[in-house]
DNA sequence: GGGGTGACGCGTC
DNA sequence: CGACGCGCCACCC
């Protein structure tokens, strides 16, 4: 099991509906000091269909600037489709946070 | 083979 | 409260 496969399983773990922080999807790939490698490994993101990438916000809610596969809006479209309410370019991490360890 | 960079996170100043 | 630095891993030059 690959770094990038472990972070691709945790972004494909993330429920509908919910997003979490490259910090969630660090700590479930193994290390939460990953999180450069999860923001680089969605980067070349190989399978984006399976890989819903756009579920993945800052430690702040806040969706990711770099975000060119679509534009930024494309992300908050995709989000407010799956019923997560976007503000700014940014979501409420209270209420939309994926709590992987209430599962 | 070595060095620098990057869709980040957290602690400290 | 805002800004800066350090740390981790993988990829490119």
């Amino acid at each position: 099991m690959n770094t990038f496969q472990k972070i691709y399983e945790a972004v494909k773990r993330i429920p509908k509906g919910k997003v979490a922080t490259y910090g969630q999807i660090a700590t479930l790939a193994g290390n939460v000091h990953w999180s450069r490698v999860v923001g680089y490994a969605l980067h070349v993101n190989p399978d984006p269909e399976n890989i819903h990438c756009y579920r993945v916000v800052n430690r702040n809610g806040e969706v990711s600037s770099a975000f060119a596969f679509g534009g930024k809006n494309m992300q908050i479209s995709l989000l407010e489709a799956e019923g997560i309410q976007v503000e700014n370019g940014k979501v409420d991490l209270e209420k939309y946070r994926w709590r992987a360890e209430n599962e």
